[in-house]
RNA sequence: GUGGGUGUAGCUCAGAUUGGUUAGAGCGCCAGGUUGUGGCCCUGGAGGCCGUGGGUUCAAGUCCCAUUACCCACC
């Protein structure tokens, strides 16, 4: 994979960088956060509505993809980017994450896992073959190895036994892959216990993926221990490849991340939390289903440029998710994910101007602070 | 007018023909949470002259009487 990633410049106080992530559908500058549409749509907004955000990726999700509508049917209707209506790059999440979401509808073994549809109950098996097999059937840019991510807390012994399971998955995974499609990451875990951590980004790089991911973060621990695996992972990871943090994170863990060395990020929350009224702000979070915007003329943040802010105020998108109007969904979406792409593009453009520290400063700086 | 039914939280209703701590639920409302997504879900909170007035009783949302409002049936 010649030139599929190039760094631009480098932060001297830390490990960021900035860079560009070269695929069939579209360059993608670095840092960069990728909208979740795991069914093949970014929940509440449509692919203009993501091209006029200035998103450059989107993640969607094979186990999701592959239960319904099913491989064939995208590949007859075109490919995943024709089938979805969008033209820019797609990675797609192999549907580990799902091992351990829906660990009580599957059943695991070194061959794969056997999961009870989430759709219709039925038994569906999924190996790493098959979950690559499907993911270059989409005709995705970047495929995600099949993984799996342990439990927090977790053993050590079980979290020794999960991560061995994802090595052996990711060296079956990269050679049903074989260089065909687009570019497939693997996946480091290793729990929260350092030399396993330490160990498992060492195994995944040996397999010279041309791209690297950091899974089984955020899932509940401290955020001192998020952080230390980013960097106990990062210091094994190949430096010349992309880094991904899988499902994180918050704004602030973005910046952290960002700080550690992390080039991609992806995660549910600016769409989810948008859906429940939690917006983000540059003063922080803002829930503007509270009783006290129920007469604020004023929009989310003064400062934002979205199309939410410019023209909807927080009494009217209260009372939109009032009546349960489905305009709510769209425009929440559409502001938290401007805030998450202006988040990281903030960061991109300080990097190449050698200011990345004082943008960080700043970030902090305006939060307020929480009570 | 006569007979029957119903009045308990903002709404819809549980609270046995066994009277017994501080009267409950769902929804709504208020406030948190949400990290490789089902708009789901989770956690707290506020909110009651039990229609009104009398009576029986140690004790009444519960039993008795009256009264009032609404609903249904029949003149």
């Amino acid at each position: 994979m010649e030139g599929f990633f190039s760094i631009e410049a480098r932060d001297p106080g830390s490990l960021a960088r900035a860079g560009l992530i070269r695929t069939a559908h579209g360059t993608i500058p670095t840092p960069i956060f990728m909208p979740v549409g795991t069914r093949g749509t970014v929940k509440a907004v449509a692919p203009d509505d993501l091209e006029s955000l200035g998103a450059k990726i989107v993640l969607a999700n094979a186990y999701h993809l592959f239960l319904r509508p099913g491989p064939e049917l995208i590949s007859k209707l075109g490919g995943l980017h024709r089938f979805m209506g969008w033209k820019g790059p797609i990675l797609t999440d192999s549907g580990g994450y799902q091992v351990f979401s829906l660990s009580a509808l599957r059943k695991l073994s070194q061959e794969g896992v056997t999961f009870r549809s989430t759709y219709d109950g039925a038994r569906v098996f999924l190996s790493p073959e098959i979950a690559v097999g499907a993911q270059v059937t989409f005709g995705v840019d970047i495929l995600m190895c099949l993984d799996e991510c342990a439990p927090y807390p977790a053993g050590r012994e079980e979290t020794e036994k999960s991560m061995g399971l994802t090595l052996g998955w990711a060296r079956r995974s990269r050679e049903a892959w074989g260089g065909r499609g687009g570019a497939l990451f693997g996946i480091a875990q290793g729990g929260f216990y350092p030399d396993l951590r330490r160990r498992s980004a060492a195994d995944i790089a040996a397999l010279d993926f041309p791209g690297q991911a950091v899974g089984g973060l955020a899932l509940g621990e401290p955020k001192e221990m998020t952080f230390e695996a980013i960097e106990t992972a990062r210091s094994e990871l190949d430096p010349a490849k992309p880094m991904y943090l899988m499902g994180m994170g918050t704004p602030s863990d973005i910046i952290e991340g960002i700080k550690r060395g992390a080039d991609m990020f992806d995660c549910v929350i600016p769409t989810r939390n948008a859906r429940n009224g939690q917006l983000f702000t540059r003063r922080g979070k803002l829930n503007v289903l509270n009783a006290r915007h129920k007469d604020d003329p004023g929009p989310p943040d003064e400062k934002c440029s979205c199309y939410c802010c410019r023209n909807f105020s927080r009494a009217y998108l209260r009372h939109l998710h009032q009546n349960r109007e489905p305009l709510f969904l769209r425009l929440a979406s559409l502001h938290n994910l401007h805030y998450y792409l202006d988040l990281v593009t903030g960061a991109r453009e300080s990097l190449l101007k050698g200011t990345f520290p004082c943008y960080c400063k700043e970030f902090y700086e305006l939060q307020e602070p929480v009570d």
